[in-house]
RNA sequence: GGCCCUGUGGUCAAGCGGUUAAGACGGAGCCCUCUCAAGGCUCAAUCCCGGGUUCGAUUCCCGGCAGGGUCACCA
């Protein structure tokens, strides 16, 4: 058969390079020994979840540890897939997060030398070598149609054979000149597949960044290389893309170390050294007593807004995710509690092998600590960015006030000097807790457990005696006497010795005061609290409280 | 079902033939204390199972078992 007319009639495109010409268009890249190139690879459906984050960080320390170049390349070779404004929904997200691209789709940057960076744009390059591996006999073209391979494949599960496009089932395989061209002239559509030359029999050892060695079988399926459309399909552009953007490392999810078999092959027949390959292992949910991967449907969990909208602070999701990545990060950040996390030495071969079930707590506790480290003003800034996004009308105008706001954060969040409170866990928490702050919104439902003649006693006669000059041992000396003056131990340790003499000691006292003026029996210093409220607000909360007051019996 | 990956406390995990089997989160308790938070101290809790190899296996080998992934003209 004359495989150069097969393969014009096929691929008859008159403006196609010659395959060698795109090795002088994208050349190596000239960077020193040991920088790594990766990339992100997302389809462009727009949703970016936490895997991609988790796989993007790993990607980026990888890269910029190495002295490399992290790149952003679409998958858009599937047309359902796409969605409006998708490149930059994901170029934000991950912005949001910390993550940046040196180049690629929509990056600004004059390194762009190796686009363009979105498949379809790509599509004489992907068409130039399959015409090659045509007149190679490497490639041909396959007529079956969608129902034939559905019928195939019900008849391989019924008998139990491994299903696919191989041996016998390979109809179009060796179509006679005759039957191409009829069919051909009969405008019927065809795709184009890979000769397989492998045999499943044979295993080789291929050693990954992170899994070590692992045994892959050769690949025996001739699988799809250009689709009806004339687009590549997944393994095909991979090869050709990751070849000519000179990626040195993919790393990628563990669902792809099935089709590695493929892309090894499909590598060698187009002459190309294969990169590395790095397979990250899922992350992992709970559910009904088994692990299973983090699911886009049922997990909101997964998706980045959830994170934002919740309001955790961004640097604590990626910590989070370092401590998966490496989990020596930990560790390495107890000993350099003041570095950037980006100085710790991240290698894609102290990542673990196994999923790791996603831990909402593990977040909580780094994100409180995270956002305990900032400064007020910090602080402010986060928890108004969210505000304005995400919180109340409330909550927006309560954040016009800057000034009253970082009052109350000093306090909420300890004052210098001493170690920071870790109150503040997540934005939408944190701007629930001062709320009682600002009188629109203070509506408490007082719980007082002191009886409630006790109650309206310890109020008025603690706002009689009021002074928001008091220091706190001055305050807390007039808590000690409302309480003396009520029948209630002035110290605790009285209380302990001698509980029957006495109706409750003064942190009883301290806590209907407290209720009455937050809400609830637990906040940071109480007399601080009144301060920042000023007199006025302070006094009323007492006699509304004491106006109020459903006094409870003793527990 | 075939093929591949993985298997250390509740969770993330260190560990590379001999260890009191780290550490962190979570849990329990104590201290501190006007409550909470923070902090300090203490405790409970782990090597999937069965065979080998070895003087000795969590560690090496084999076989089970369990979990996960994948079997498209989707990526």
């Amino acid at each position: 058969m004359d495989l150069k007319k097969l393969a014009n009639a096929l691929i008859p495109d008159e403006d196609l390079l010659p395959p060698e010409e795109y090795e002088k268009i994208y050349p190596p890249r000239s960077l020193p020994a040991g920088a790594e190139v990766t990339r992100l690879a997302p389809s462009p459906t727009g949703f970016i979840h936490l895997g991609n984050l988790y796989s993007a960080l790993a990607d980026e320390r990888t890269a910029h540890t190495t002295g490399g170049v992290f790149y952003l390349r679409i998958e858009d070779t599937d047309e359902k897939r796409k969605v409006e404004g998708a490149v930059e929904s994901v170029i934000r997200s991950l912005r949001y997060f910390g993550i940046n691209f040196d180049e690629g789709a929509e990056i600004v940057s004059d390194l762009n030398a190796y686009g363009p960076y979105y498949q379809r744009q790509r599509a004489k390059i992907y068409r130039s070598y399959a015409k090659k591996l045509i007149e190679e006999g490497k490639a041909y073209p396959c007529f079956c149609t969608e129902e034939e391979l559905d019928k195939v494949r019900e008849e391989q599960n019924a008998e139990k054979l491994v299903t696919g496009y191989y041996g016998k089932y390979a109809k179009c395989r060796n179509l006679s000149e005759e039957e191409i061209y009829s069919r051909l002239a009969a405008d019927k559509p065809f795709v184009i597949r890979l000769r397989s030359s492998g045999d499943v029999a044979n295993k080789t050892s291929f050693c990954d960044a992170i899994k070590g060695d692992i045994t892959v079988t050769e690949n025996d399926q001739d699988v799809v290389i250009l689709k009806s459309d004339g687009i590549p399909t997944y393994h095909f552009a991979h090869a050709i893309d990751d070849h000519f953007m000179r990626t040195t490392l993919v790393i990628r999810g563990e669902e792809w170390l099935s089709s590695l078999p493929i892309h090894i092959e499909l590598f060698k027949v187009l002459g190309f050294k294969p990169p590395r390959y790095a397979h990250t292992c899922s992350l992992m949910k709970m559910d009904g007593g088994t692990k299973r991967k983090l699911s886009k449907r049922k997990d909101p969990e997964l998706s980045l807004d959830y994170y934002r909208k919740a309001g955790y602070y961004p640097r604590a999701v990626v910590k989070y995710l370092m401590t998966i990545l490496n989990s020596d990060f930990e560790e390495w950040e107890l000993k350099n509690p003041l570095a950037d996390y980006r100085d710790f030495p991240f290698r894609i071969n102290k990542m673990g092998k196994s999923g790791a079930l996603f831990d909402l707590d593990k977040l909580s506790d780094i994100s409180r600590t995270e956002i305990s480290k900032l400064s007020e003003e910090e602080c402010y800034e986060f928890l108004k960015g969210w505000a304005d996004e995400f919180g109340s009308p409330a909550d927006k105008a309560h954040f016009e006030d800057k000034e009253y706001i970082v009052k109350i954060l000093a306090l909420v969040m300890g004052t210098s000097g001493k170690k920071r409170r870790k109150d503040i866990e997540r934005a939408e928490q944190g701007v629930n807790l001062i709320s009682y702050f600002f009188d629109d919104v203070f509506s408490p439902e007082y719980g007082f457990r002191a009886a409630r003649e006790d109650v309206e006693k310890a109020l008025s006669l603690f706002a009689a005696d009021y002074d928001p000059q008091d220091d706190n041992s001055a305050w807390f000396s007039k808590v000690k006497k409302v309480a003396a003056a009520i029948g209630y131990a002035a110290e605790t340790s009285e209380y302990k010795a001698n509980p029957q003499a006495y109706k409750g000691s003064v942190s009883d006292v301290a806590e209907i005061l407290r209720i009455a003026v937050t809400g609830s029996p637990n906040s940071p210093d109480l007399c601080s609290i009144m301060k920042i409220l000023g007199k006025e607000r302070t006094l009323r909360r007492l006699e509304r409280a004491a106006n109020t007051a459903e006094g409870g019996a003793r527990s």
